[in-house]
DNA sequence: TTAATAAAAGATATTTTTGTCTTTTATTTT
DNA sequence: AAAATAAAAGACAAAAATATCTTTTATTAA
């Protein structure tokens, strides 16, 4: 198993590759974000979309449309991306599955897993959306393959 | 999402709890071990009989037969459980879902990514199967709800 | 050697995830 | 106003994960 869903994976790259794309101002459409993380199409816009519909990016229809993401986003954490499309499972859930993660019925993993979870968070939390801009631009990180 | 998936929490748990309940030579049956880790006992089944294919676990048919796991199998870390449910793609994939984590073409969460997998890796390379049998002998640790 | 027990195996069903295709709506340009 | 563009929305399809039910095989006990 993937730490997060295809849907969040995608979902991040996409973000990703439009904060980069559109820091200028510009906009990018969903066929050269979609070649650009390389992910499917019509996949990927369902999942713009909701995105979209959730405040997390912007888009505008019709010619020299696209998706874009302004400047106050850019300074959003990764940890709402992964909200948006994962749920908080992952951040609170035990890691064997019982319905709650608690200190008081803890399962064998819970306290080693505890730290974990908290470092995969603070991962999220403290990364930006627009905080490998200049990386993605040098290409020094890659976004697909 | 969660980390592992379903079949793995469950095998997990299932290995758990065979593992303290037989540590003094009996065996368990599928009906105590389904509802000892709260699963649904059919599906449950065909996992602890592709574990025992593997030879992670051991069982025997007929009257007083079921699972059970003998000595050296106790202290086999919890990740050779892990791998033959989920495969290794939790220890070596990429976050975002590249086709191949590296460090030439790294995605914008390899260098922190990859500390947060190794250290899932370290909890389960170090964890052994018969860990806990002491805490869920003594009821300080939960398989179920 | 027959009956009972319990896992193994096989077949099928349901749900969720992932992916594709078509139509509609909003916006811009001509 | 008409045509072109591009996202939004809707309908559908395929694949994988999860779950259930039935039959078979191995073992034991009577
Ligand atoms: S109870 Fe399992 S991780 Fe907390
Ligand atoms: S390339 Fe993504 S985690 Fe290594």
């Amino acid at each position: 198993m993937a730490i997060f869903s295809k849907t969040c994976e995608y979902a991040i790259r996409a973000v990703f590759f439009i904060a980069h794309k559109t820091a200028t101002g510009s906009r990018v459409g969903i066929k050269d974000i979609a070649q650009g993380i390389d992910s499917p199409e019509h996949f990927l816009a369902k999942i713009l979309q909701d995105l979209s519909r959730k405040g997390l990016i912007s888009s505008i229809k019709g010619p020299h449309g696209g998706f874009y993401i302004d400047t106050p986003a850019l300074s959003r954490p990764l940890s709402e991306i992964v909200e948006a499309v994962d749920g908080n499972s992952l951040f609170v859930g035990c890691a064997l599955g019982l319905k709650q993660c608690s200190e008081i019925n803890p399962c064998p993993l819970h306290n080693e897993f505890k730290a974990i979870r908290n470092r995969i968070h603070a991962m999220l939390a403290t990364t930006t959306i627009g905080s490998f801009n200049e990386e993605l631009m040098e290409g020094l990180l890659s976004l697909k393959k």
